[in-house]
DNA sequence: TAGGCCATGTAACCGGTTACATGATTAG
DNA sequence: CTAATCATGTAACCGGTTACATGGCCTA
């Protein structure tokens, strides 16, 4: 999803400054459509204001940087549900962490472990992000996406939990005879 | 994961031509760790063989085009199992799937129909390929990311399924409203 | 007082895609 | 006879990242 669609999707559900729009794709419950930085989400915000699809307006809180909120135009809004209007793309998925348990044997037991721990950790951390954005929800939408994804990623967490002992089993297999030469 | 990473990775495990890299990695068994396509592999495969990471040898089957097929120097074993040594980065995880599903209430029941039938034919597709790839599996690393897959698949499958009837009852319940005035 | 967060923006750069060029074989 | 698959490669283009510039406030 390009940066345009996407801040378009951002700004449908909340008016936001560029630095809120990042922080969105980066942490927050947009972050499962895409990914962009303050390089491309400026530049295209002002790219959308010349095209009429979003306005800005300026908010000055003392004793903070002024702030530059954009929201959609009734225009904006109107490309946004056209542009959902397409079936969308196949979900992309990518995971270095599969590439190191599929190399295990190759690779050393602790890295092995590190990974796991680390992977573990990242889907708790997301599991709470989640959980934050869904229990206070009012939105039909987001609340049907919300459980999802902790269902998902619940069960994830069970089965890593449950099988990681059966991948750290067969790490650094392949390397015994190198590191007995060592 | 760039080009280089990904290409010494599925030569790590055989050897290959520019066309079966590209394929491994659209709906092979690679296509979790990254996305390159023609364009970047015939170029970098070139640049690997000069880095001396890569060589390369001619076959010619009569009546089939002739076919270069690379394969990794103990040079470039290295440089990979250098590469898998620091930890990896956070899975990346895009769906313009889930988008449609948040905003069902301002899409048409028809098009979040759509996009639900979709995603269900191409995890299913998934699954298949995945199965396929791991049924006659005698790889312990492989085993274990495809069993991996496999459980997490059919979970995702078959809550997309039992809750596919709360997404749809929302769908377009915000339009009600223009569609009554069209 | 150092580092992190809030906040906006620009410019150079680059990795990778798209589209093109080419051509033989096989399946429907 | 057409479309798909196998197969290799190039060149232009571009979307997006990285790094930089700037600066005030708050917390440890």
């Amino acid at each position: 999803m390009n940066a345009k669609t996407l801040i378009l999707a951002i700004l449908n559900f909340q008016e936001s400054t560029g630095y809120e729009i990042r922080k969105n794709c980066t942490d927050g419950a947009f972050s499962y459509f895409g990914d962009i930085s303050y390089g491309s989400i400026y530049p295209t915000l002002a790219k959308l204001e010349v095209e009429l699809l979003v306005t800005s307006r300026m908010e000055q809180d003392p004793g903070k940087p002024e702030r530059k909120i954009y929201s959609l135009t009734e225009l904006g809004r109107g490309e946004f549900i056209k542009a959902l209007a397409h079936p969308p793309a196949k979900d992309k998925f990518k995971s270095e962490f599969l590439l190191i348990a599929m190399t295990a044997e190759t690779n050393t037991p602790e890295a092995v472990k590190h990974a796991i721990d680390l992977r573990i950790a990242d889907i708790e951390a997301e599991l709470a992000m989640i959980k934050e954005h869904t229990t206070d929800c009012d939105h039909a939408g987001t609340c049907w996406v919300g459980e999802y994804g902790i269902s998902i990623k619940q069960f994830d967490l069970e089965y890593l939990k449950k099988k990681r002992g059966e991948l750290q089993a067969i790490a650094g297999t392949a390397l015994t005879m190198k590191s007995a030469a060592e």
